[in-house]
DNA sequence: ATGTCCACCTGCTGGC
DNA sequence: TGCCAGCAGGTGGACA
């Protein structure tokens, strides 16, 4: 599930049973996920205490009082679950606190990567250093938005999932912003009237901050071993909706490109 | 440089 | 019931 939204809710739950907290056992259960664990992660994380965490586009960020940071990524399929019954076959990282939490990073699909980066030097991980602006900071612009795309023939849909163009919109998202917008997803980029640019942007905002509130509310869910992500999946127009009515009377419709599933409305989306 | 596609994994669902 | 194709929220790298 995790695209910004996702990423920020587990964030935010995370941050209620590690801030503060050292870590008593840091523990990979296997060699790696996409990218091998680092083989100094137990090293330099167990012992450490947890002064802050953050997040940049997909990322989580946890940073130590050692001066280390662990970058996370979810993937397809990663989750943090706390407190389980049990690790799972698929809990491929494990860390308690002194405060008696078990976190289980938990991954089927193994997409999911952990780093350890010295936090002064965030900015140059090598996930970071093309990124482009966070969507919902105030430096992400229809202007910034227009320069990005300038040019370009590429269809927008696929210039919105490139995370050097604007860091956090996944598949889900990027599917509903352009219906919000009512741009169709198959334009070319460079194509796109300024006026439509702006609304664009503000749709973007707007369904990443719904998506996180309808995250938040169920915030609390994290703190069971079976917590599971947000409601927000109840307030999707297009995406999975392939048939059914969209708000106009039309019908929402699915294409595949590049290997990934395009829910729009031809008629509201021009 | 830009655009396009695929591989990397496991699990689940729906059709036969 | 069982099998198999198709699908899934990401992204780095290989290609033209």
């Amino acid at each position: 599930m995790p695209e910004l939204p996702e990423v920020e809710t587990t964030v935010r739950g995370l941050r209620q049973v590690l801030e503060g907290q050292r870590l008593t056992h840091v523990e990979a259960r296997r060699a790696d996920l996409r990218w091998p664990f680092p083989v100094d992660l137990r090293q330099r994380m167990q012992g450490a205490t947890v002064t802050s965490l953050g997040r940049r586009a997909k990322y989580g960020l946890i940073h130590t009082d050692r001066g280390d940071t662990m970058v996370f990524h979810l993937g397809m399929s990663g989750r943090w679950r706390i407190d389980p019954d049990e690790i799972g076959k698929h809990g491929h990282l494990v860390v308690e606190t002194a405060g008696g939490t078990q976190l289980v990073l938990d991954d089927p699909r193994r997409f999911g990567s952990v780093d350890l980066v010295r936090t002064d030097a965030v900015d140059l991980y090598r996930g970071f250093v093309r990124m482009g602006p966070e969507p919902l900071e105030d430096q992400f612009t229809a202007r910034v938005l227009a320069k990005a795309l300038e040019g370009r023939a590429a269809p927008i849909k696929a210039m919105l999932l490139d995370q050097r163009i604007v860091a956090g919109l996944g598949n889900i998202y990027v599917c509903e912003a352009l219906n919000m917008a009512g741009i169709a997803p198959g334009r070319a980029g460079g194509q796109i009237a300024t006026a439509r640019l702006e609304k664009l942007v503000v749709a973007i905002k707007e369904v990443l901050a719904a998506a996180i509130e309808a995250g938040g509310s169920t915030l609390r869910d994290y703190a069971r071993p079976d917590g599971e992500l947000g409601y927000f999946f109840k307030q999707w127009r297009v995406y999975g909706r392939e048939g059914e009515a969209c708000v106009c009377g039309s019908v929402v419709q699915r294409r595949v490109d590049s290997g990934r599933s395009t829910f729009y409305c031809a008629k509201c989306q021009r």
